[in-house]
DNA sequence: TGCCAGGCCCTCTTTAGGGCCTT
């Protein structure tokens, strides 16, 4: 199965719109349920944090500044990635600073990206809620670390990911869980999640996204 | 002057409002 590249940034505040810039990045390749590759870096965008994201990450503003410069960590970020299809916890979050930040450098940010969020509401509405602590700890996915560091963050999206791929198949008949399938699922209504899986069941052709 | 994200989803809905989720 081709690699999916899972994103997550850690950032000043929730909205590039309002001026707010990535600290950290990290991408974790998946491929076949397997975490094979990593990147990870803070960035110094030459903005500081205030204390509430110290808290909340423990990135301080020291650290950033012995930071490699924004534009440096995107265009590693980018070459790691390639032309992979993404997928991020609340995508339309990482999302926007992706395009933002790789806009700022010139790059190319047309990546298409499935959300865990989202397909988590659709296969597993029983849960408590869909944050990413809380799935981690319903679904008992291995510890990465501190929650809020980015790589600790797009490791158990990651793990998080492949507990829906592994449960596409043992549960509902899906022979191949690519992105396309991740795509199509996270689009569909709550209330056409089954019929949809059972079509895709039967279609293993339209799995492939061809 | 005052306010300031935004896309998704549910419901006491659809000419709307409010909660979730991310930092």
């Amino acid at each position: 199965m081709s690699p999916i590249a899972v994103i997550d940034f850690e950032t000043t505040g929730i909205s590039p719109g309002m001026g707010d810039r990535a600290t950290e990045v990290a991408i974790v390749m998946l491929e076949g349920g397997q975490v094979v590759d990593r990147y990870q870096s803070l960035m110094n965008a030459g903005v500081r944090v205030n204390s509430f994201i110290t808290q909340l990450t423990g990135i301080t503003n020291e650290m950033l500044q012995a930071a490699p410069p924004a534009d440096q960590v995107m265009r590693e970020a980018a070459r790691f990635v390639g032309g992979r299809p993404m997928v991020a916890h609340n995508a339309s979050f990482d999302k926007k600073f992706w395009q933002d930040e790789l806009s700022r450098c010139g790059q190319d940010a047309s990546h298409p990206f499935a959300c865990t969020v989202l397909l988590s509401r659709r296969l597993y509405p029983q849960a408590p809620n869909h944050q990413l602590g809380t799935l981690a700890a319903y679904h008992h996915l291995p510890s990465t670390g501190r929650a809020h560091r980015a790589l600790a963050d797009a490791e158990t999206a990651a793990y998080l990911l492949a507990q829906m791929q592994h449960d596409l198949q043992a549960r509902h008949g899906c022979g191949r869980v690519d992105h396309a399938l991740l795509m199509g699922l996270q689009r569909v209504s709550r209330h056409a999640v089954g019929a949809f899986l059972r079509q895709r069941a039967a279609s293993p052709v339209l799995e492939s996204g061809l």
